[in-house]
DNA sequence: CACCGGATTGTCT
DNA sequence: GACAATCCGGTGA
């Protein structure tokens, strides 16, 4: 079952709830705090990148949030610092990209305090612009289906791994964040296998009902 | 929609 | 050498 979680709503009006809150550039602060107290907040965010194909944009439907070393089995960086995670241990609001299944790049947004390893995974999303550009990248795909799972995101903005590093405050990325924050709702992370999976750790954040929230569950179902 | 198997290579033990 | 913060296409309900 997914645990719900809605933000308590001042002065009793859901209104401000609804994903119509402005968007607003943050400073680097505002991405330095701890991830599972960003994550949700990124909800609704609006990340964008240019390269001379075009410009493409998606709004954030769904995000997980891991720690550093020796506080969360799921992160990467559970371990201590390695070649991969360098970046994860630098500054926040800068891109952690990463290789995985053979053939699949996912992409996370630094997170916490400079050392502190954290990091959010951005695992779903719309498209809100360029979607020929990123029906190209993504070969035959629904409208839905364009940023709907985090390699498929990942594609879709055309970032590649050798991004990694990059300041997602500065051109070619852009990053918006809602004023307000979204109703959300959470529970366990998705494909974590071991500890780090599970309930111990409902670290995967969603706007309930959004069409770009992913729906592979397989690996850390729940009953609902 | 749910379940299953195959693809394919960087990263760390 | 094992496994991975996944996706896709096929099958069946």
């Amino acid at each position: 079952m997914s645990e719900r979680m809605p933000r308590p709503s001042p002065g009793g009006d859901p209104s401000h709830l609804d994903g119509d809150a402005p968007l607003l550039e943050m400073g680097r602060e505002f991405f330095a705090r701890d991830a599972v107290e960003l994550a949700p907040l990124l909800l609704g965010a609006v990340l964008s990148h240019e390269t001379t194909a075009g410009r493409v944009a998606i709004r954030l439907s769904e995000v997980e949030a891991y720690r550093g070393v020796g506080e969360d089995p799921g992160s990467h960086a559970f371990r201590g610092r390695t070649p991969r995670t360098s970046v994860m241990f630098g500054e926040a609001a800068h891109l952690y990209a990463y290789f995985t299944y053979g053939m699949h790049t996912c992409i996370n947004i630094v997170a916490g305090a400079e050392g502190g390893a954290a990091a959010v995974l951005l695992r779903g999303g719309v498209v809100v612009e360029g979607a020929d550009l990123a029906r190209e990248r993504r070969g035959a795909a629904s409208d839905r289906d364009l940023a709907r799972g985090p390699a498929r995101l990942a594609s879709a903005l055309g970032v590649p791994l050798a991004a990694t590093g990059a300041d997602l405050l500065a051109p070619p990325f852009g990053l918006r964040v809602p004023s307000m924050p979204l109703a959300y709702e959470a529970g366990p992370r998705t494909g974590i296998s071991g500890a780090g999976g599970g309930a111990a750790f409902p670290w995967r954040f969603w706007i309930p009902g959004d069409p770009g929230v992913s729906t592979y569950r397989r690996h850390a179902r729940s009953h609902d």
